[in-house]
DNA sequence: GCCAACGTTGGC
DNA sequence: GCCAACGTTGGC
């Protein structure tokens, strides 16, 4: 099972609006390294929900409920979406100064590359990143 | 096909 | 609110 973290701004598309609507298109993803990244993605890979801009800190992990498909937002039919759920909350938000001070995490994309919205997170730094998260990594939906 | 100008994103 | 990083656009 594959990793990923998804940002958003919580102004635009929050956590709690997530867990309101029980799942969601993640659409308007305009960037090529951030689509090939929505391509790569298999239904049942898990995902941090991050908050950009304001929040900046991963507050929920999600799963991929549906492999890529043409984005409905897109005009052009060039862009793809993912769908998502919510798996669970994070016990305590893991803020980006946070992952940055964590020397095993210096090499994230999210950490690296602030720009890129959706990016790959390999199986050690997701452990950590959960750990630092007061949660279990491999926890179930039970669905 | 290059590159300057411009727009957008996102951390600070 | 500012600015760095980066992507896109358009003139040549």
């Amino acid at each position: 099972m594959a990793h990923w973290l998804m940002k958003s701004e919580p102004d635009a598309f929050s956590w709690n609006d997530l867990v309101k609507k029980g799942k969601s298109d993640w659409d308007g993803v305009r960037n090529h390294q951030a689509s090939a990244n929505l391509k790569a993605m298999k239904k049942g890979d898990r995902a941090f929900f991050y908050h950009s801009s304001q929040e900046l800190a991963v507050v929920g992990v999600m799963e991929i409920a549906r492999e890529h498909y043409p984005d409905p937002t897109d005009e052009t039919g060039k862009w793809v979406a993912v769908e998502v759920k919510p798996v669970m909350p994070v016990k305590r938000p893991v803020t980006l100064k946070q992952m940055k001070a964590e020397p095993k995490l210096g090499h994230l994309m999210v950490v690296r590359h602030s720009r890129l919205s959706v990016s790959a997170v390999d199986g050690k730094a997701w452990a950590l990143i959960c750990k630092m998260a007061g949660i279990k990594a491999n926890s179930q939906t039970g669905s």
